[in-house]
DNA sequence: CTATGGCACGGATT
DNA sequence: AATCCGTGCCATAG
C-alpha cells in the first residue's frame, strides 16, 4: 500500500517505483508520449489537466508556479535556467505553402524556401526559379518531395528533365537532401558530398542503396551477409551515417514539427531539449526547454479518489490497483522531470561554450563524474543522457550523448588543422602540430579523427578545391 | 621507404 | 559484465 509522502521528495517508495522511474528515465520524449498516451487511455484513475498558460506571455505550462521566463526578472550571469516545457508551445507552425501559387514566389525571408533560394539563385534561369520555388512549396514537413516529378512536370508544363535538374540542384543546396523523396534519398544526396574513395562512404552508399530494410533494424549481421563485408565495418560505416549525416533535413532548420509516423530511434528529428539563447538577453542566461510529452498536466483523479474511499471495500478491487498505479505513473513521471532538470542544469551550466560556441569548446566530462556531482547513480546518468536530442541554439539537433564525447573538440581542431593546411600533411604531423598544443594524442589516432569525419589521407589531399 | 589502415589489446567508461 | 576508445604493432599500398 502506498502511503502519503512529501510532495518534492526524491527517495523511491518501493522497488516498483524505482524500476518504473528507470524505465521511464531511458525514454524519449516521443517514446514516453507514447507510454502517456496508453496509460491515459487505459487507467480511468489518471487525468490530464487542461493546459496551464502563462497570464502574460501565453506560454503553456507544464509545472506549478508562475511561468519561468516571466519569472526571470533580471537574472544575468550564465547560470543556466531549465525548465519543463509542453512539447506544443514550442512548435513552431510549421510553414504552410500548400496553397502557393504557381505564378509568384511566396517566399517569405527567414523561410526555409527563401535560404535554398538564395543560394541557388545565380544558377537558375527566371523559369528555374519559378519552378524551384513551386518545388520548394510542395515540401512536406520533413521537407520531402512526396509528389512524383512527372506530375510535378506536369502542372507546372515544364520538361521532365529540367524539373529533375532543378530538384538535384536544391537538393546539394545547404541543408543537403533536401526536396529528396525520403530519408534515404537524402542520405545519400549528402554522401555525395564525401569523397567515396573513403571505405566507409562506399560502403555506407552501398548499406543505403541495398539494404535500407535491414538497417532500419540495426541487423549487423543480415547487412554484412548481403554485402559481403564484416558485421564491425558495416558498424562503422553505419556510426558515419550517424555522426555524419541527417535523415530529416528539413527538420534542422525550421527546429521541429510533428513526429513522423515510424519514428527511427537512431535518428533525431524533433529534439527532446531544446537550449536557446533569450532573446531580450542574448548573453545572459541560456534557456533550456525540457520538453514534456503531454501539454498540461497529468494527476491522479481526486474524484476517483474519493469515489475508491466511499466505496471502501465492496468489490473495488480493480479500482484500487488503477489508482495505486495512477499514483505511482505520476511519481515515476515526476522523478523523471527531476532528474532530467537536475541533469541540464549541470550540463549546461558545464558546457555552455560548447553550446554557444561550438564543437571546439566542449569540455572533457563523463558520465560517472556527473553522476558524482549530482549525487545519483551512473546508471541514472546512463539513462538519463541515452534515447535523447538537442537542439542546440544554432539550430543543429545532437544527441544529449554528444555532450560526454570525448575526442570531439579535438577532432574538430585536426577539421581546422586539415582546412587551413596549404600542403597536405601528414598524421604524423598533424599530431606533431596537437602536441605543441598541449594535446596528446597518437598518430593513429588522428588517423582514427580523420576517418570519422570523413576526410581523406593526406595523399588524396593533394588538390585543394576552395570553394 | 613512408604514410596509412587493420587488428587486437588493455584500460576506461557505461 | 559489456562496450568503447586510444594506441601499438604489423602489413601493405603508393
Amino acid at each position: 500500500m502506498l502511503h502519503q509522502v512529501q510532495e518534492h521528495s526524491l527517495r523511491p517508495l518501493t522497488t516498483a517505483h524505482l524500476a518504473q522511474t528507470m524505465s521511464l528515465l531511458v525514454l524519449s520524449n516521443a517514446e514516453l508520449q507514447e507510454k502517456v498516451d496508453a496509460e491515459l487511455a487505459s487507467n480511468p484513475a489518471l487525468e490530464l489537466l487542461e493546459e496551464r498558460r502563462c497570464p502574460s506571455c501565453g506560454r503553456a505550462l507544464a509545472i506549478q508556479g508562475p511561468c519561468p521566463i516571466c519569472s526571470l526578472g533580471d537574472r544575468r550571469g550564465e547560470e543556466p535556467i531549465v525548465f519543463l516545457s509542453p512539447r506544443e508551445s514550442y512548435r513552431p507552425a510549421a510553414p504552410r505553402w500548400e496553397d502557393a501559387p504557381l505564378d509568384q514566389e511566396p517566399i517569405a525571408p527567414e523561410s526555409l524556401a527563401f535560404h535554398v533560394i538564395q543560394q541557388l539563385a545565380a544558377d537558375l534561369s527566371p523559369q528555374e526559379r519559378q519552378l524551384a520555388a513551386y518545388i520548394l512549396s510542395s515540401l512536406d514537413e520533413d521537407g520531402f518531395l512526396r509528389e512524383p516529378v512527372a506530375l510535378i512536370a506536369r502542372a507546372s508544363r515544364r520538361p521532365l528533365s529540367q524539373v529533375q535538374r532543378v530538384i538535384d540542384l536544391i537538393a546539394h543546396v545547404d541543408p543537403p537532401g533536401l526536396a529528396t523523396q525520403g530519408p534515404r534519398e537524402a542520405l545519400l544526396v549528402q554522401l555525395d558530398s564525401y569523397d567515396s574513395r573513403l571505405p566507409s562512404v562506399e560502403l555506407a552508399r552501398r548499406v543505403l542503396r541495398e539494404t535500407f530494410h535491414e538497417l532500419g533494424r540495426r541487423d549487423f549481421d543480415a547487412i554484412a551477409r548481403k554485402l559481403n563485408t564484416r558485421p564491425h565495418r558495416v558498424k562503422q560505416a553505419l556510426e558515419f551515417i550517424h555522426n555524419n549525416l541527417n535523415p530529416y533535413p528539413g527538420r534542422a532548420f525550421w527546429g521541429s514539427g510533428r513526429q513522423p509516423a515510424k519514428a527511427d530511434p537512431n535518428v533525431y528529428h524533433t529534439p527532446d531539449i531544446q537550449i536557446s539563447r533569450n532573446p531580450s538577453d542574448p548573453d545572459g542566461p541560456l534557456m533550456v526547454e525540457i520538453f514534456t510529452p503531454v501539454a498540461g498536466w497529468l494527476r491522479v483523479n481526486p474524484l476517483f479518489k474519493e469515489a475508491i474511499a466511499q466505496a471502501n471495500g465492496n468489490g473495488s478491487e480493480e479500482w484500487q490497483r488503477h489508482l495505486e498505479r495512477a499514483t505511482l505513473f505520476v511519481k515515476c513521471l515526476k522523478q523523471r522531470n527531476n532528474t532530467m532538470r537536475r541533469l541540464m542544469e549541470i550540463l549546461v551550466a558545464h558546457q555552455r561554450e560548447f553550446i554557444l560556441r561550438g564543437d571546439r569548446y566542449l569540455k572533457p566530462l563523463t558520465r560517472a563524474r556527473l553522476a558524482q556531482i549530482i549525487g545519483v547513480h551512473e546508471s541514472t546518468i546512463s539513462r538519463a543522457v541515452s534515447h535523447k536530442s538537442v537542439q542546440l541554439p544554432d539550430g543543429r539537433i545532437i544527441p544529449l550523448s554528444r555532450f560526454f564525447d570525448r575526442s570531439l573538440s579535438v577532432r574538430d581542431r585536426v577539421k581546422e588543422i586539415i582546412a587551413q593546411e596549404t600542403k597536405p600533411l601528414t598524421d604524423d604531423m598533424i599530431s606533431a602540430i596537437l602536441e605543441k598544443e598541449g594535446i596528446k594524442v597518437a598518430r593513429r589516432t588522428v588517423a582514427k579523427y580523420r576517418a570519422m569525419e570523413g576526410i581523406l589521407p593526406a595523399r588524396l589531399r593533394a588538390k585543394r578545391s576552395p570553394a
